[in-house]
DNA sequence: ACGGATTTGTCCGTATGTATC
DNA sequence: TGATACATACGGACAAATCCG
């Protein structure tokens, strides 16, 4: 005999609870504890009924920080529009694959001495890195350090829009963070090739070491995100 | 469901921040505390944001005394101020002779036929155009529609910001002349060869024409403004 | 010259959601 | 289901450096 579920129980108060907060107020639900406890049920199904809630887009919740009412707060940064609402993971990697290789050509031919040792210093920084928002600022930072040395504002603007898109695909990538781990020594090692490039004026090889980090990191994501759906049918 | 590291947010608030302060002022920045108020995060994510702002060289700070915009005094200012608007020109040449070639590539890769037929329909419509001005009107149509066909929705974002620079006015007047007569026809015959190449799904061909055609275009213009300067020092 | 106020730099504890057993 | 370890976010507390009166 299956037990009584607790989590369509857990959903239901907590639309009745939810309901009952002022509009309008960003008002922070409980803890998941505290709501296990008044629920007099496990943690489990609180969390269950939440991720029914949050794929609703009643609530959203943030780790370390707690559940809260309404809809996610917007990246409210989209001057070219809702961009990054209709392309997915797939294109971004392709527009990358295509353009960030001639930004690392461009940068081999056109980089200041500064902006090569600017480069350096985030490679370090990025060595340095313990968490992974540390290491995807940074990977950010060095990308876009190679754009602007590529000379063209236009380029530049371009590269943006790229990366804005690509940060609020972010989340591939932390969802891989534990497998990607493994992969950490492989990025630096390229990332400090094709900078090495850059600085022996090389954009040859700039360009295509570039092609190939992309490719690494375009294999694993795809693999991540097969190894997903996977999990989910099975 | 998208989960947003803060600090990429911080630093791209700080990026329009920065951008917003007036040009040349040693402007000092909020203090983190503020910052941090402002953006409705840590202090952490703001100084994650901040370091990487510095190591890009775009601020400075100091203990005890704050933050501050643009390269350390110590160091010797180099200011490449804005650019002419004739590297401006050089800049759209640039991107588009590294962008149109992939579209082009794409676009016969994936270009649904009724696509096709509607990049044969302009051409007839170029073709057609008597006037200058409904000529630029076309081509940028035939183009666009390349651009299009090519299926990812950012590639064609990017397009648009391109497009948009050269549908300038003060560019639209240089655009006029290297469109002489002369080379009407063999533009004519350039697109043709595209769309071919398209229609035949050949896409080293179709990038390798679009990367002839828009070389054409742009040693057109480069002795436009070069006969230009001549005749300016004269 | 001195001292209090302010700001960045640094560390750590607490609270929270996430994941695994 | 319950329990435990883990990653993250936020704020407090303190030190170091600076500024100002």
């Amino acid at each position: 005999m299956p037990s009584t579920d607790n989590s369509s129980l857990a959903l239901d108060r907590l639309r009745t609870l939810i309901r009952a907060l002022p509009q309008g107020a960003d008002a922070k639900l409980p803890t998941e504890r505290q709501l296990a406890d008044q629920f007099e049920t496990g943690r489990r199904s609180v969390r269950r009924a939440l991720e029914v809630l949050e794929a609703e887009g009643r609530i959203w919740r943030k780790q370390g920080s707690g559940t809260f009412v309404g809809p996610r707060p917007e990246n409210q940064r989209n001057p070219f529009g809702d961009i990054a609402a209709e392309t997915d993971f797939m294109e971004v990697m392709e527009v990358r694959l295509r353009i960030e290789p001639q930004l690392a050509q461009l940068a081999a031919l056109r980089a200041k001495p500064d902006a090569i040792s600017r480069m350096r210093e985030i490679l370090v920084r990025l060595d340095e890195s313990a968490d992974s928002d540390s290491r995807e600022l940074w990977d950010s930072a060095l990308h876009r350090q190679i754009a602007r040395s590529a000379g063209n504002t236009l380029f530049l603007a371009m590269f943006d829009l790229v990366d804005r898109v690509r940060q609020d695909e972010a989340w591939q990538s932390i969802r891989g963070r534990a497998r990607s781990a493994a992969y950490l020594a492989v990025y630096a090692e390229q990332h400090r090739t094709i900078v090495d490039a850059i600085g022996r004026r090389d954009p040859v090889k700039a360009g295509e070491e570039m092609r190939r980090h992309l490719m690494t990191l375009h294999d694993n994501l795809i693999r991540q995100t097969s190894m997903e759906s996977l999990s989910d049918v099975g």
